[in-house]
DNA sequence: TGACTTTTATGCATGGCACATATATTCATG
DNA sequence: CATGAATATATGTGCCATGCATAAAAGTCA
């Protein structure tokens, strides 16, 4: 009986037979990740991009990405690839979605799962600055919910052409964090453990691409039960310090 | 230059050459797409799961799949095995999640690329009715945006043992479902192509469930511009027939 | 015709939010 | 030490969405 040619999970009583898509008598696709590392400066968002060097698309800029390993999780290499491009380790992960199309690689069939991660701008500020490695400014051209591919500008505000569809990955992760902002905590992914209640209503504004209300963002966050004080104050600067918060995970109400 | 060994779309410089993976060194798994294909009863969602014939998990139920063909994209694959387990086309399809846990299927790496489909209930209602085809029931033991597995049941308030992680991949199309249903024109996809208000309603308090107030409904309703009064009326009711209404697509503003 | 049911319309109170204004606090500067 | 600058913090006001209540309208059915 485990012997039997069984069907596949997923394909029980198709043509695709269990047997036959082991034998390779249908195309097995390579699998890819591929992760849009995001984080929040003053003025834009920015992701983590790496020049290639060989054909195709020699000289255009791709996301850190690779090839999943037998028995590996998707997540577990999509952190892997962080780890090795970027040298993060515990950023938040999180998958993106999955992009499939024939011809989005010119030399053979390869699916990529893309995830995204945030981290603060200190953590990726510091990021191995190899030469084939920029820190991409996000500008994104359309607003709200809309979607679409974003342009990436290096430094200089150079317009950077990308490899792929990894400017539609980017675009999609922009969207997705605006999707997720107002229900999920991940402001706070992009800043350090103890942060200001105008640098977290930056973060927001440079997300969203818009101003906001500040009194009623302070409402909104100090109401939202996310937010504990530290009981400390910001210093070295030139004003009143305002107090300093940390994100308050027992929020989970 | 083109006939070089060069490195892959995602895997720039990685561990994984772009030959080793293309000679089979590396695992290449088989992807497979399944489809939660969603529909509005009155009292509790519907999905469409049909029964294991074979080993692994045989005699459980599974979401209809299949595998992904050369060349094919994703989504295409997700449409056609929708067309082909349940006969239905042109209804709406989106991806949902990659699952891609080493051991989802005990005999070989196997990922699958969820995607959810809805449709009214009428088109659900007269899919082929095989004997080893049915429309479970989602009952679903959390709140809110919470998410995890749910619970089907067939005929009778009979629990069904589902195979693999499909149980996972309904819970996380009823939580896409729900997070999406008050900014995405998600609930028209439910029902026939002119409906109530009220009936609109039902299906938002199928997804949600929870009640929801009469009159804010309608006001959201109306006010979101997304609705288009047909001029004609419910028909054969013993009360007063409410006004029917279609979906206007020209809402993108 | 009148009872009944459901839709549809209207009024009103409440609460959240945006916007404006005012006060408090800290530091730099002359 | 007084002043100014910049920001935090508090208060007030109008607007809008929502929830609740009431009433009128439009059908069916006895």
């Amino acid at each position: 009986m485990a012997n039997r040619k069984t069907s596949p999970a997923s394909a029980q009583r198709s043509e695709a037979s269990w047997a036959g898509a082991q034998a390779g008598r249908f195309e097995r696709p390579s699998l890819t990740v591929d992760v849009v590392l995001i984080s929040a400066a003053e003025d834009a968002l920015r992701t983590l991009v790496v020049r290639r060097r060989e054909a195709p698309e020699a000289g255009r800029w791709a996301l850190p990405g690779g090839f999943l390993e037998p028995g590996e999780p998707l997540e577990a290499a999509a952190a892997r690839v962080l780890e090795a491009k970027a040298g993060l380790a515990g950023v938040f992960l999180e998958q993106l979605y999955t992009f499939s199309e024939p011809g989005r690689d010119p030399r053979a069939r390869v699916i990529s799962v893309a995830y995204y991660a945030l981290c603060d701008f200190g953590r990726f500020s510091s990021v191995g600055a190899t030469p084939d490695t920029t820190a991409a400014s996000i500008e994104v051209p359309w607003e709200g919910e809309t979607g679409g591919p974003v342009t990436l500008t290096g430094q200089g505000d150079a317009r950077l052409a990308m490899a792929f569809d990894h400017a539609e990955m980017v675009g999609l992760a922009v969207k997705r964090l605006r999707g997720k902002l107002d229900y999920a905590p991940i402001g706070f992914q992009l800043l350090p453990t103890s942060f200001t209640l105008f640098e977290l209503q930056r973060v927001h504004e440079t997300i969203l691409g818009r101003p906001l209300n500040k009194d009623s963002f302070r409402r909104r966050m100090l109401a939202s039960g996310q937010l504990e004080a530290t009981g400390e104050r910001q210093a070295d600067v030139e004003h009143r310090p305002a107090e300093l918060y940390r994100f308050s995970r027992r929020s989970a109400i």
